[in-house]
DNA sequence: GAAATTACTGACTATGAGTCATTAACGAGA
DNA sequence: TCTCGTTAATGACTCATAGTCAGTAATTTC
């Protein structure tokens, strides 16, 4: 009978638009500010019955940053699957991350939250398990590049692919933080780019850790007109 | 007369003992769970009197964060007097910043919500400027070596030094607040040791930074007894 | 020793997360 | 079409806690 299966539905379209009316609230408020009858109000529903979809409002950010995250596994599958060389695809994942910053900021913002244990308080195991296991299988994505190009010699073979990965990955989030909260006082006030100077960096540790062949084939700079510079 | 001094040494002492009294119950519990009336109770006030010494929960949080950043200061400022060389003295940089993380871990997390502007929803002007003139003050002396090493020719001079000097604190940063939140899980099942990797990426980074003749007297790997790897 | 200043108190208010008894809507079976 | 059971939704309620403020006590000044 088709009358379980429409109700499935049914549910998790109220699902989605619950996560709807969170993200323009949280995306417009941030997560203190906001309060569940703002979204409540926002979403047409009552307090309670947000409930009955999430544990607490901390569940349901967490909803939101998993809805950020399938954005960005798109992006990044995307970046993969073009048929290029290995290490240009590498690049273009360095691009697809940069891409995600830069046009859904706001979803990139809601990882600081899921990134800092420290203030989760109230967050089901679930829930978090969720976002966890989303965020590895974005990880699996990252190293299939990275293996391929060892595999074919471009990148040395002494180093754990997932080694390669965190060091190219710290290193852009790290800076595309600094970019978020302090653009405009580094650039204009110390006179500082950290947009070139995160292509510059990544260059650097991509380079360190590049064969001679590697280099040979693909000489830093290779792919500058990038946007990202990794 | 000196009736107003006393005063203003005991509202100061105050202040402290409220901080002390602060950190206990943050370090504790986290900011979240942390209530006004445990931190009162912790400092032998009323709830009130810790509102006449600080605006709000978060600027008192903050207050905390200020107290480490004091003790970064003292380890960062012991890390450049050494007499040693330019280069040696970088390192000590990055080992007095590993060794901040290790031994005052408490204060390092403060750091996290003073780096993320989203949670910042109490805090007055005030203290957040209290807090980034002291932030700044770090930088001052984080770029003195690095000047140094450039003037010495040991250090590439077309990188502006507060480029080197957050292309440096951004790898270390992300790798150590990595190592805070999952050090196990990467270690065990993963089988990536994240410490030597900063220490790695940091080497591979200083590497491409510096000069010809930087490296012909300080090959990488000089310092490698060295804690951090910087 | 009266008046003024300063430090402190804790009962009170306001807000917002999360709950639960109740109601409404729907579908199944007779 | 009438019941009865099931599921979805409601919103008034509880409870915790940040922040306030009128009042008290201690200290200083003159």
């Amino acid at each position: 009978m088709g009358i379980r299966e429409r109700r499935e539905r049914e549910k998790d379209e109220r699902r989605e638009e619950i996560i709807g009316a969170a993200e323009s609230v949280f995306f417009g408020k941030g997560l203190a500010e906001a309060t569940m009858d703002d979204i409540a109000e926002a979403a047409e529903l009552s307090k309670g019955t947000l409930y009955l979809y999430y544990r607490s409002k901390e569940d349901l950010y967490l909803a939101v940053t998993l809805k950020g995250m399938d954005i960005m596994e798109e992006l990044f599958r995307k970046a993969i699957s073009t048929g290029e060389p290995s290490i240009k695809r590498i690049y273009n994942l360095g691009e697809a991350y940069y891409e995600f910053f830069e046009k859904y900021r706001n979803f990139f913002r809601t990882f600081y939250f899921f990134e800092s244990p420290q203030f989760h308080t109230q967050v089901s195991p679930e829930m978090l398990d969720a976002c966890t296991g989303h965020d590895r299988k974005i990880w699996e994505l990252v190293l299939t590049p990275i293996r391929e190009a060892q595999d074919e010699g471009l990148l040395q073979s002494s180093l754990d692919p997932m080694e390669i990965g965190v060091m190219l990955w710290s290193n852009s989030n790290g800076l595309m933080r600094l970019i978020d909260r302090h653009a405009d006082h580094w650039k204009d006030s110390l006179g500082v780019d950290l947009f070139s100077l995160m292509r510059k960096s990544n260059a650097f540790l991509l380079k360190a850790m590049m064969t001679e062949e590697g280099l040979k084939k693909f000489p830093t700079g290779t792919f500058e007109h990038a946007a990202t510079g990794l």
